[in-house]
RNA sequence: GGGCGCAUAGCUCAGUCGGUAGAGCAACUGACUUUUAAUCAGUAGGUCCCAGGUUCGAUCCCUGGUGCGCUCACCA
C-alpha cells in the first residue's frame, strides 16, 4: 500500500472480513446504466423503468449525506448519476453495515425507483452491497483534483472527479471513429506499418532510439510512417490510411507530446488539390458530427470549419507579411536579424531555406485564423513532395492552420526516383541534426518500381482534438500525457525491496 | 535547453513588514428520516519542498537544488 490508503478506510476493510464480507467480491452485478433510469422514469418518450419499479444501479457513490436513520448519496457510472437513499427501516439488517461506506466507494444498490419529498428521482435501497472498497480518499468535494500534475498522472481519478474530462475523451473516440468510416467510405483502407524503422525518414525530427538484442541493431520509433504507406502505393493498395503514434525526441509544450497520433492517407490519381477538398470536407464533417454546426469555440475564438477553407499561397504570404520576396538572399537575411534569428554564417542553401523558413514562421503563422490553406510551399523545404508542372520552384504542398496551429500537411508526392534520391543525398549531406543519417535506399528502390501520381496528407489528431473539444493543452487531449519520471511511494514495494536487500 | 512564476494540514487556500501558523472542506466523535457542497456541536491533524547562508531567532530574506505551471525555441 502506498501512503494515500487512508487508516480509517484499512480499518473498515478490516472489519468487513472480520464480518465475513470480501470488500472485494468476484462478482459485478447486473445493473441499468444509469442514465436511462434518470431519463426514462418511465414516460411515453423514453420508455425507461416505472417509479416504483425495481431496480438495480452499480458505480461510485460520491459524499454521503448521513442523517443518522437515513443517507443520501448520488451514484454514478459511465452514463450518469442518480441519487440512492438508504433508510433504516428498509435495510434492518444491513443498517449497522452502513458505516463501513465511504465516498469513492463502488457499490451496487437494489431498490425501489421513486422519488424524495424534494423531487428528486432516488432509488431506495433495499440491497446494498460494496463491490470494491476504497482506500484512497476521493479528490475534495469542492474543488475536486485541480492540481494540473496530479489530474494527468492520476488521470484514473481526473476521469471521474472532474466534470467534462470523460467527455472530452469520449469526443476524441468518436473522431477516430467518423475518421475511420469517413475514409472507409471512400474506398480508403486501414493499413499497420512498422514502429520500429532501421531509418527515421518521412519527416524531420530527432527520432528516439532503441536496440534490438536479436538482430544487434539500433532502431528508431517511427517519427513518420509516410515511407511505408507509400510503398503500399506502390504496391497496387491504391488508397491506404494509418492512424499511426509518432514518436518524436523533441520538446514539450501545449501543443507538443513526445508521442502523438496522426493520420496519413494517400490516395492514387491523387494530387494536393484533392488532398485540399478532402481535409476540408472531413473537417466540416466532424465539425457537424460533434458540435451539430460548423463553427467550434477554441481558446476563445470562433472557428469555421465549413468547406471551403481559404487558400493562401506561401510566397504570397511571405511578401505580404515580411515585406520581401523568399528568393531575395539579402532582405531575407535583413529581416531575419530583424527578428533576432539567429542568421547561419554559412551560405549553403540548406541553411538558407531553413532560415527563409524560420522568417515566415514568426512572421505569418500566429497572423493566421483559420480554418486556411497555406499552398505551394518552396520546393527546398519539401524534400517528399513533387514540384509544381508550372513553376518548379514550389512545390505541391499545403498545410492547414487552425488558431495559430499547424493541424495538417499535405503535398503531391513525389515518385521520381532519381529526384528523390538527389533530395535523400542532400538531406543526408546537410548536418542538419533531424534530418535522417543515411539515404533510404530501399524507398527509392520503390520509387524505381514505380509508384502512381498520388496525393499524400497528414493530420495531428490531437491537435485536431484540441481544436474540436476547445482544449487549449495537447495534454487535455491525451488520456496519459508524457510526464517526468517521478517515484510514487509505495510503502509496500519499498518493504518488499528492504526485504529483499535483506536476504540478499 | 532559455525566461517568468509557484511550492504552507489529506484537498483548496490565507498568513507571518523575520519571533516555528490559520480558515473552509475531508477525517474522527456525537445529534438528526428528505439532503443536493446537508446542518449543528466537538476532536485531531503541520519537516511551512530540500540543503546551505545571513540573523539572537528563518516558513518569511539570500544562494543553490528539486518538482510543477506558464512561456520561448523546434515541430504535427
Amino acid at each position: 500500500m502506498t501512503d494515500l490508503a487512508a487508516p480509517e478506510r484499512l480499518a473498515k476493510i478490516a472489519a468487513m472480513r472480520a464480518a465475513g464480507v470480501d470488500p472485494y467480491p468476484a462478482r459485478g452485478i447486473d445493473a441499468a446504466p444509469i442514465a436511462e433510469l434518470a431519463a426514462g422514469a418511465g414516460t411515453a418518450e423514453a420508455p425507461g423503468p416505472k417509479i416504483g419499479s425495481q431496480v438495480a444501479v452499480a458505480g461510485r457513490v460520491g459524499v454521503l449525506r448521513d442523517f443518522g436513520k437515513l443517507v443520501f448519496a448520488p451514484l454514478a457510472d459511465r452514463s450518469g448519476k442518480i441519487q440512492i437513499g438508504l433508510q433504516r427501516d428498509k435495510l434492518a439488517a444491513w443498517w449497522e453495515h452502513r458505516k463501513w461506506l465511504d465516498a469513492g466507494d463502488h457499490l451496487g444498490v437494489r431498490g425501489e425507483l421513486g422519488f424524495t419529498k424534494k423531487g428528486e428521482l432516488t432509488v431506495w435501497a433495499t440491497e446494498v452491497v460494496i463491490l470494491s472498497k476504497t482506500v484512497a480518499p476521493p479528490p475534495e468535494k469542492w474543488h475536486g483534483l485541480a492540481d494540473q500534475e496530479l489530474r494527468y498522472r492520476r488521470r484514473y481519478v481526473d476521469l471521474w472527479a472532474n466534470e467534462g474530462v470523460a467527455a472530452v475523451f469520449a469526443k476524441r473516440s468518436r473522431v477516430l471513429s467518423l475518421v475511420r468510416r469517413f475514409l472507409e467510405a471512400r474506398g480508403f483502407l486501414e493499413v499497420e506499418t512498422p514502429t520500429l524503422h532501421p531509418i527515421a525518414g518521412g519527416a524531420t525530427a530527432r527520432p528516439f532510439v532503441t536496440h534490438h538484442n536479436a538482430l544487434d541493431a539500433d532502431l528508431y520509433l517511427r517519427i513518420a510512417p509516410e515511407l511505408y504507406l507509400k510503398r503500399l502505393i506502390v504496391g497496387g493498395l491504391e488508397r491506404v490510411f494509418e492512424v499511426s503514434r509518432n514518436f518524436r525526441n523533441e520538446g514539450i509544450s501545449v501543443r507538443h507530446n513526445p508521442e502523438f497520433t496522426m493520420l496519413e492517407l494517400y490516395q492514387a490519381q491523387a494530387d494536393y488539390r484533392h488532398m485540399m477538398e478532402l481535409t476540408e470536407t472531413l473537417f466540416e464533417h466532424l465539425a457537424r458530427e460533434l458540435s451539430g454546426g460548423t463553427v467550434v469555440e477554441f481558446r476563445g475564438k470562433t472557428y469555421d470549419l465549413k468547406a471551403p477553407f481559404a487558400r493562401l499561397r506561401y510566397a504570397d504570404l511571405f511578401q505580404r507579411h515580411v515585406g520581401c520576396d523568399l528568393h531575395d538572399r539579402d532582405a531575407v537575411r535583413a529581416k531575419a536579424r530583424e527578428k533576432g534569428l539567429e542568421v547561419p554564417s554559412a551560405d549553403d542553401d540548406a541553411a538558407y531555406w531553413r532560415l527563409m523558413n524560420d522568417v515566415f514562421e514568426s512572421a505569418v503563422e500566429h497572423e493566421l485564423g483559420g480554418p486556411v490553406f497555406i499552398t505551394d510551399y518552396p520546393t527546398p523545404i519539401c524534400p517528399l513532395a513533387k514540384q509544381n508542372p508550372a513553376d518548379p520552384r514550389f512545390a505541391e504542398r499545403f498545410e492547414v492552420y487552425v488558431g495559430g496551429m499547424e493541424l495538417a500537411n499535405a503535398f503531391s508526392e513525389l515518385n521520381d526516383p532519381a529526384e528523390q534520391e538527389r533530395r535523400f543525398v542532400e538531406q543526408v549531406a546537410s548536418q542538419d541534426p533531424e534530418a535522417p543519417g543515411e539515404v533510404d535506399v530501399d524507398y527509392v528502390q520503390a520509387l524505381e518500381y514505380g509508384m502512381p501520381p498520388a496525393g499524400g496528407l497528414g493530420i495531428g489528431i490531437d491537435r485536431l482534438c484540441m481544436v474540436l473539444t476547445n482544449q487549449d493543452s495537447i495534454r487535455d487531449v491525451l488520456l496519459f500525457p508524457t510526464l517526468r519520471q517521478h517515484k510514487t511511494r509505495a510503502t509496500a514495494a519499498e518493504t518488499v525491496a528492504d526485504a529483499g536487500a535483506a536476504a540478499g
